[in-house]
DNA sequence: TATGAATGAGACTTCATTCAT
DNA sequence: GATGAATGAAGTCTCATTCAT
């Protein structure tokens, strides 16, 4: 957990983004299958660059992830001081799916969030776990705003925002109908 | 003579039926990249007998997710002359996604029958049609039923449907959870 | 059960024969790496019949080159008696490239008749002896009428003609060129 | 082993000699179905190692055709200028079978030179064509010298050329043999 | 430190051969 | 006898990972 790093030269972290970034589009583009010579060219960098940072394929794609979750995360919290609670979380859950959507397999981890965490890697299993805190707080915020259903509780709400994802990412969802998905959803969060 | 006779063909078939549901299984617990030995040991067969009665891995699978979603579709027949027309939509939409629950990669061919078919296996785009007809049928029933919203069509069930298997099969839902957020979306379904 | 060779029963004889030409002509089609399958179903029998006559793959391919052997020692039998020994030699040998150009592989064999059998078949290499005497008969008879050079022997021929034989079959050749290829050897061949 | 030579970035080029003279041997020893794994084998190198040179296994075979066929094109330029065009030609036309009893599967290149180049690798039909233009040179000075018959053109050279090739490289054909056969075909080029 | 050549396990697929029906 | 389903060794090729330069 204490996985102190220290300084990187300025151009071995410029390359460190580089890969990411690289490997986000690539694994986009691809899908999980994307190999790491695929990253490396999107990149410009040598495979071994990549070796140098992420000490396998895994490692990076979990990188990938665990730096997505962790920008939704800090979105939550300038959320979570919105006048409309119930907003906030409907406009949380709609960036989460509308990211997803930008990119493969970080739905599958987000998917992961959900129950238990199979990866190894305690980056992925911390930036899950902001995620879903993150979600929990403006959850918790909405419903007590009498925003949301009494009954609806976080381990729901995850799955389903889980389940959205996915779709959005495989079915490279357009706005309109992710909108319409959503909407009929949210629907069925609110009270009665 | 009246002894019943072991053909050949019946022990051919029968293998048959062995491979599809040891690839059925093997794709759940191995998801989509599950290797073609994989399934013969599951299968307790040679890798040349899958390779008999498919000609390709991509073959095998494209069979895998036909029968299923022929089984799907067969369902559908029943329901749609139940007594209750809202509660046939929703027990056909529970058993896909409880079913999808069950196999892996089945989804992905679910989340494929919402928009345009990418397959060219005519059998899995004539069975995900087939899918897609039949929910169509029970939604329009259950909608002049008036168990349905109105603004309820097709396209936003499909990418639901589609949804809630992916994250079904992601995570291996307990019926409990899975109901639960069932019921959430199933509330957003309704009239208010 | 007795090994000595029994007369077949009528129709698997029949078989035999439809077996051994259709692989000819799969030989000829495919060249040779022709699979047993498509021998089979050129054939219009099952796999299994064909291993019952022939017990391995090399097996019947070297009873296709024995059979199409054995046919060309038959023609120089008539050929030994003609008026013209020269253009009997000659006839013979054109012969032979002809047939051989009609056949992928049965040339491979006529090469190996050149030299050493390496094939253990002694079908093979008893047809294979039976060609080399028939083309030594008539080349000692041409020669002894002072048709062809005094110093060329049955070794340098048989190279050539498994030379001609190796090209006619690569090239498909066709008769024009076959025909003005092989008038400038038998140039070679003739008494200056 | 004494000493490991060190890898250098030259070393790549020198594994990819390795890796093509392995391939020469491997295809004269065991003919054109040689595996690459053999040819790894006799190169000393993985498997891998030879895709990252050659990205399929014709392309390594006719890399191993271009550069014999280019090795001999070289030189017919020394032979153009030499005193004795016929000698010139004669010996041009041994060298190359000589080559070829060398290595087998070459042949079948030459052999494809004489009619139209069915590979789509440029650079087998290219060093084809350049054998195929050499020859010709050595052709036309030759008769131009009154040392071929005049009714020798390139075509029955090539395939009679590609005949012997075939033949050598069938037959392992020693010097002597060879030159035997060859002698007489030769006399069969002069004018009479 | 960055590079990319090398490696080899493992994936898919074919096919000669065997054997139950 | 005939059939063709089953088998598995072997072949080609890919790709994560290592390591010399």
């Amino acid at each position: 957990m204490s996985e102190k790093t220290r300084p990187l030269r300025t151009d071995a972290r410029r390359n460190r983004e580089r890969v990411l970034s690289a490997a986000e589009a690539v694994l986009a583009r691809e899908g999980s299958a994307a190999s790491m010579r695929a990253v490396a060219e999107a990149a410009g960098v040598g495979l071994g660059t990549i070796y140098r940072h992420f000490p396998t394929r895994e490692a990076l794609f979990a990188a990938v992830m665990s730096t997505r979750m962790l920008q939704l995360a800090e979105l939550s919290g300038e959320l979570s001081e919105a006048a409309d609670a119930g907003a906030a979380f409907f406009e949380f859950f709609t960036a989460v799916v509308d990211n997803a959507g930008r990119m493969r397999a970080v739905a599958d981890a987000l998917a992961d969030a959900g129950v238990d965490v199979k990866t190894d890697s305690s980056d992925v299993s911390g930036a899950a776990a902001a995620l879903r805190t993150a979600l929990g707080t403006l959850l918790e915020r909405a419903r007590q705003h009498g925003r949301l259903r009494p009954d609806l509780h976080l381990p729901e709400a995850l799955a389903l925002l889980a389940a959205m994802c996915l779709a959005a990412e495989r079915h490279q969802w357009d706005p309109a109908p992710r909108d319409r998905a959503l909407a009929i959803l949210f629907d069925g969060f609110r009270p009665r």
